[in-house]
DNA sequence: TATTGTTATACTCTATAACTATA
DNA sequence: TATAGTTATAGAGTATAACAATA
């Protein structure tokens, strides 16, 4: 029930060339309020940013709540599924099949604490290190990069702040 | 895959009271490189603008995808499902639930097209164009009125500008 | 042949309840 | 009893193929 994907006009395409005359029957459709709409161009801005990611990371086939995952790990070594998990707003039980997906990947390991053996202690594998490292790069290089050519450094500076407002005051 | 609904720092209360001294273990996960991925940033941002929508919406059990619709219809009367839907990146498959759903509940007409009978002629119904107006004055006065405490008039202007140029430029 | 609305379907993401093994 | 990881499950959102009616 969202947005989704491309979309700037559309249709318009299939009116019949006996269009009326010059009152813009046919042409786009008004966004009208939709453009003021905070909620609304976040969104598209969102999904846009997901899909470049996503375009940028494709040789090393990650997603960005996987990126998240690996970079979280590799700054938090030894901690359990319950505290990654939460720290990325993502719920227990749907973080066991994306841990899953990971280890079996060879990019982490889940190793039950001495301590408590309820908990597993999560650490980068070599590889995982590896894989995030060129992640990173590639990250670096290809995504933010085109975001800072668009936007320039100092409007980018802008935008994260006012984008970590909101996520953390709103 | 990817973020949801709260979190900020999460767990570290399950930490033994035999903490290790000073090193900060136990302590909150260090966020790392996430807090200036842009990506990540506006991906919660989104989530929580969107969460607030719905809060200031509820009385009129309005989604940000209807909402978007109800906006469209009123200011394009006449068009058709797939000008709608392509406009807003919906897909049209996707579309014929959510019109159902609007239909169903008196907001909007699906008319047959005179000139195409393939076509519906979409127009809002006199409820749909009356909470429509209450949707807007929610939206306004409590959501984005939200919105601008926050970030003030300019600051506002300018990360709508910003998103704008990433959702169409990127 | 192409297009509109539609159905069926599948896959991802998100959310909740409940189980097990530990504590 | 409470918590960590897990399973099962359900619901949105998104995506593609294909069909009937119409052009």
């Amino acid at each position: 029930m969202t947005v989704s994907r491309s979309a700037t006009a559309g249709g318009a395409k299939a009116r019949k060339e006996a269009g009326e005359t010059a009152t813009g029957e046919g042409a786009a459709l008004q966004m009208g309020e939709l453009s003021e709409l905070l909620g609304y161009v976040l969104k598209r801005a969102q999904l846009r940013v997901f899909e470049d990611f996503l375009r940028c990371v494709a040789p090393l086939q990650l997603t960005p709540a996987q990126f998240s995952v690996l970079l979280l790990l590799d700054r938090n070594p030894g901690r359990n599924q319950t505290e990654i998990a939460s720290t990325l707003g993502i719920l227990r039980p749907n973080f066991v099949a994306m841990l899953d997906g990971l280890e079996s990947r060879d990019l982490c390991t889940r190793t039950r604490s001495a301590n408590d053996r309820r908990s597993h202690n999560l650490v980068l594998t070599d590889k995982g290190k590896a894989v995030l490292a060129r992640a990173k790069r590639l990250v670096a290089t290809k995504h933010e990069a085109r975001l800072n050519e668009l936007l320039g450094p100092e409007s980018r500076a802008t935008l994260l702040s006012m984008l970590t407002r909101i996520a953390r005051e709103f």
